[in-house]
DNA sequence: TTCCTCTTGATACACCGTATCATAAAGCAG
DNA sequence: CTGCTTTATGATACGGTGTATCAAGAGGAA
C-alpha cells in the first residue's frame, strides 16, 4: 500500500544501512515506513500500534524503541525530545550529507515541518554560546511555531 | 538554611505575585526555593521527595504538577521539555521585562545556564521560520551543550 | 454566618521508557 | 554440516512522568 515514492526512499535507506555494514531489517524497514506515511510525528507507542494493527502480531515496547534508537543511529528518524515523538528525516533520499536539522512544531495540529537553518545564523547562535562559556554540541532545534492553516484559523 | 540573596529573590516573587493578584503560598515558596537552591534541573519528583524531606509530609504529585504549572505561569520557573526537568528562573529580581530566555544544558554534568541570545540572531530565526511558512510562538531554545568544565574533562 | 473562590489532598490511572534475562536468526571457522 | 559468536528480537517486570477526578480545607466578601 505504499506510494512508489516511499519505496524510493526505503531502497534508498536500506542502501544508506548496507554501506555502513547495517541491516535494515524488515521490522526496521517497516517502523520507517510507517514513520515516513505518517503525517505528523508519532510516540514509540503509536508506532507499536500502527505495527500491530498491520501485522497483527504485538511487538514489545523493548523492540519498538530499540529499532527506533537503531534507525535514529542511521540519520533515518529524527526524535522530537521536547514532544516524545519520532519523525522519518525528511533528507533520506538527498545524496549531500546534511547539517543537522530544525524542526518547526505547530503547537495547535502538532505537525512538524524539518527545515534547514542559514548556516550564519546557526553560527551567530554557537557564538553566543561561546560566549557565555558552553560549546554547542546539536544544532537540533525545536521550535515552538504556528503553521500557516492554524494561524489564520 | 536559605543564604540571604535567595530571601531576597523569594522576596522579589512574593512581590510579582501580589502585583498581578496572585498568592505565593507557603507551599508555593518552598517550591521555588527549592528549586532556587539547586545547582540542576530538578524532575516534578525530586522536587517532592525534597520538599517531603524537608517537611516531614508528603506532598502529592498532583499538588506538584500544580505549584509548578503556578510557578510557570508566574515566568518564577522555566520547564525544560527536553529534559521534562524544571529550574528556578535566573532573571526573578530584574526589574525590566526581560524576553523569553535560551538555556543551554550541558550533556556531560546537566548544569543549565540561562542565557540571552542577542535579539538579531533570534530575529533571523523567526525569519527563516517565517520563510518556511511557520510563525514563530516561543524563543525559549533548549540548545544542547557541554560546560567549560566537562569539555576539558 | 453563609457563600464563593482558590488552593491543596487523595486515589487511581495512562503513558513513556528501561533493566534484565531469554530466544532466534545470521554469519563464520573448522 | 557443526559449533561458535554476534546481532536482532521477545517477554516480563518495573520505575518515571503526568493527568483525571472527586473531595476537603482556607480565606475573603456580603
Amino acid at each position: 500500500m505504499s506510494s512508489n515514492s516511499t519505496q524510493n526512499v526505503l531502497d534508498k535507506a536500506q542502501q544508506k544501512c548496507v554501506s555502513t555494514g547495517a541491516k535494515l531489517t524488515s521490522k526496521r524497514s517497516r517502523l520507517l515506513e510507517l514513520l515516513i506515511d505518517s503525517d505528523k510525528p508519532l510516540s514509540a507507542y503509536e508506532v507499536i500500534d500502527r505495527y500491530n494493527q498491520f501485522s497483527g502480531q504485538s511487538m514489545p515496547p523493548m523492540s519498538a524503541y530499540r529499532i527506533l534508537d537503531f534507525l535514529i543511529s542511521k540519520q533515518l528518524v529524527h526524535k522530537l525530545s521536547s514532544e516524545n515523538k519520532y519523525v522519518a528525516c525528511s533528507h533520506i533520499t538527498c545524496e549531500h550529507e546534511h547539517s543537522v536539522a530544525q524542526f518547526l512544531i505547530c503547537r495547535s495540529c502538532q505537525k512538524v515541518k524539518e527545515i534547514m537553518i542559514d548556516a550564519g545564523i546557526m553560527q551567530g547562535l554557537a557564538h553566543s554560546v561561546e560566549e557565555a562559556g558552553y560549546q554547542l554540541q546539536s544544532s537540533q532545534l525545536e521550535l515552538d511555531c504556528l503553521c500557516q492553516q492554524c494561524a489564520t484559523h
